[in-house]
DNA sequence: ACTGGAAATTATCTTTTGTTAACTAATGCA
DNA sequence: TGCATTAGTTAACAAAAGATAATTTCCAGT
């Protein structure tokens, strides 16, 4: 019936043993969201404390720059949690716009609920640990790749990586992810492709 | 006596309530150790999980790039948290090296040990979500930097939020954290004072 | 204070990216 | 299906970065 519900479950009890019937104090405070295309899930400014499984659909995190082009900070779709930084990390208001590029299915829950619940059953606790842990380890690839790689490099890193995610979004986005211009990022894919070498 | 436990007791205290008295568990577990200026703290393909606090010195993080050239991921100080990725949050051999940049006295645990003692002491978990919480804030920071910002503005950046560090480390650990050359940074510095403009 | 080695700057040249604008291809919607 | 809008490519030029090498400055150890 609620598959991120399920995905959760399991996680849950392979990461803590904790039985799918134990998990209702948890489940029972999250809210099932749909966003159609285009539309926002928070806004520049906004200080919610929204935590969010992504059951389907993809959500962009971006940022307006000073002259006017577009920072995208990541791109997230199904499997994969979302939330704002600033209003969970730093209690600031949010930096950056979370919104949809297509319709998506959210399990969502506000942090600051989520922690009350573990207080009173800290037996989710990995949870958390794990949640932390994946957006920690895919913040550091991502800084690894901009310190160690050139933006062709980085390119191709994506593609062979995440085809999926190249595939499914507009280049412009893919190319302001890697730093770049979508001018840019169309020189690079007409160098690999005259080159021939659209491996490695 | 020891000032990285104080430090630490503090912070235990201020997140969880914890009283000095009652840190013995955690502590009992801890190592105090010292590296001289250029000592290696963990080295490349190491799988030992260490995590430590610095009391004192610079720990510089880096890899070597298929060209020679060496990428510094980040460098660290005294009142911060540091610990090989790799092998703690994927469990494998550390694709990084860490090595003092000067004299370096640190408290240091091992992670397997900690979680061991965070079983039988859930009373210190605040203390791990607060470390990966700094990690996680630093790491997006950097993103959001190579994300929004040119290689000029972001060393504007560190200049005026880290003076101290760009002061205390030579020129081309800070190039290479910012994903350029040395000879790039020259430039850049240069270009910043021919035009007077040394703030913002 | 002297000196050898490392760090930083400068110079030259090549490659890549940014910017702006024109043009072509793709997409969605009526 | 046709049309309007957006995305992607190409071109031309300016600005910045990479590579290499020579030179100067800085520092540490004697």
């Amino acid at each position: 019936m609620n598959a991120s519900i399920d995905t959760l479950q399991k996680l849950l009890f392979d990461l803590a043993g904790v039985m799918p019937g134990d998990t209702e104090p948890l489940f029972a405070m999250t809210n099932r969201v749909s966003l159609e295309a285009g539309e926002t899930f928070i806004r520049l400014g906004d200080v919610s404390r929204k935590l969010a499984f992504i059951e389907k659909g993809i959500i962009r995190s971006y940022t307006v720059k000073d002259n006017g082009d577009e920072a995208t900070l990541f791109i997230r779709y199904e499997g994969q949690f979302i939330a704002s930084h600033d209003t969970i990390i730093h209690r600031q208001p949010s930096g950056f716009i979370y919104r949809a590029l297509e319709p998506v299915i959210l399990l969502q829950i506000d942090y600051d609920v989520l922690e009350d619940v573990l207080k009173d059953h800290p037996e989710y606790e990995p949870l958390r640990n794990f949640f932390l842990m994946r957006m920690l380890a895919e913040s550091l690839k991502m800084m690894e790749s901009f310190v160690c790689k050139s933006p062709e490099e980085r390119y191709r890193e994506l593609v062979a990586e995440r085809f999926d995610l190249v595939n499914r979004v507009p280049d412009k986005y893919i190319a302001s992810m890697l730093g770049i211009t979508p001018v840019s990022l169309s020189r690079i894919r007409k160098r690999m492709f005259m080159k021939g070498n659209l491996s490695h």
